[in-house]
DNA sequence: AAATTTATGCGTGATTTTGTTCGTATTGAG
DNA sequence: CTCAATACGAACAAAATCACGCATAAATTT
């Protein structure tokens, strides 16, 4: 527990560059040298910081991932997406989300949802719904993945298999011209696969640079899913397609 | 499950920027910092912002206050017999590690160890060791329990079965003065026998509050482990069973 | 309509935080 | 090794923040 504003962000600080300096946390808050050495005093006692002369750093064994999730958060794009999609999931929904920046976002945008069951392969995105306390979540098993945090492995499908999800809110790393979803990852299609075959509804999260890309894997095609929330414009092409196969597309 | 629309803004708000202030909010409201005071105390009292002087912040992390109090406690002591647990586990060996402040000074201690393969169902254990990154981390599936960041469920257990573990390093909420290794949560209970079955040496990790301490259930005993490691003396009566069982007591 | 509950504002004294001063400890240059 | 510069912690007064009781007004219930 923190006692001011201050201590919180010098926490933050001290996490994204490693240490801190009295003068200039003094003169970042604008106030005087010995009220930021009472606020590294008071975390340095309680074990968040390690005190050295001139300031503090932080104490061997910390995670870094807080600067990453701030690169992440600013992605205006993404952030639309998810705000559209979280806004179509109602309270008490059951859904699965898997791995992706884009359905990180979502995450965020799900923290005033009320008594949800969030099952995921990601670790980020418990992390971030962990502070949504009536929000049950339920993480799936296997092998931790430190590029993206995800979980993956034979047991993540496994687990999968055993639920029936009210939604599925799905990242993929490219989508095909001709609709096809597509991904990297042989394990995580596994998943995701298994997850539109236990869902009643699968939302597919994307920006427009997925379009842009290419991956060597199919997951599924546009025409097995419900919705695709986007953030560009879709080809004329596949737009009548997705009509003609009763996906919405929902344009951000 | 606000009792008005200043709190719920007040929420959004405090998710945006990281924190609010009392005076901030009273003159966006216009209204009194009392009542402003009024609205974050309840929200405090929740456990959906954390009160600090002058305004409030986000609530940081999955784990909540108590655990993270009762992770400050003994702490030295923990320390020390972390160090000494992970010394005597060798590069390369595959390892359980079960929920427990102990378990976690542990993980923290193996960080310089390399190419382990850990298995656990504590997320706080897979944050620390994430950043090994010649450690293969393996997490079980099941429910995130937000007052220690446990994963537990009937999922955890199938997960351990597969394994056959070098050391799983355990902790415990109690020991009895017969040797028996008590816990109060049933759940951890089947994970930790399932794990001492799978597993070539099991070494349990308790300070010496754990021998003053009562728990309704019983894992095992003993005579059951391999190696104790704790940090104060035991009873001489223990001291001998324990020669008799075999059971290796480490005092640091 | 009367009674009760709820939300809010106001004032006062208590608590916490902050700035200032001063003597001591640590660091780095010569 | 010595010395000056800087950083440090403790003590105290000033300022900000808080908690509590009470009053008022609106909303709800009886």
């Amino acid at each position: 527990m923190v006692s001011n504003f201050r201590q919180k962000e010098i926490l933050e600080l001290a996490r994204k560059d490693g240490k801190v300096t009295v003068d200039g946390l003094a003169e970042l808050y604008d106030v005087t040298v010995q009220t930021i050495r009472r606020d590294l005093s008071d975390l340095a006692e309680t074990g968040r910081l390690d005190r050295v002369h001139g300031g503090a750093v932080v104490p061997s064994g910390v995670v870094n991932i807080q600067y990453e999730e701030r690169r992440r958060l600013n992605d205006v794009g993404k952030k639309a997406i998810a705000v559209e999609c979280a806004r179509s999931i109602p309270d008490g929904a059951s859904v699965f989300m898997n791995i992706g920046t884009t359905t990180e976002a979502v995450a965020r945008e799900l923290l005033d949802h009320e008594n949800l069951l969030v099952v995921t392969n990601n670790l980020n995105i418990a992390n971030i719904l962990a502070i949504n306390h009536s929000c049950e979540i339920m993480l799936a098993g296997g092998v931790l993945r430190r590029a993206d945090g995800g979980i993956v492995g034979g047991l993540t499908v496994e687990m999968v298999k055993q639920f029936k999800f009210d939604y599925s809110v799905l990242g993929c790393s490219a989508i095909d011209a001709d609709g096809d979803l597509l991904d990297f990852d042989g394990q995580e299609i596994m998943v995701s696969s298994t997850a539109i075959g236990r869902s009643r509804q699968v939302m597919i999260v994307a920006d427009h640079l997925k379009f842009q890309r290419k991956a060597p894997l199919t997951i599924c095609s546009l025409s097995d899913v419900e919705v695709l929330f986007t953030d560009g414009k879709i080809s004329a092409e596949l737009s009548t397609n997705c009509a003609t196969w009763g996906t919405k597309v929902v344009t951000v």
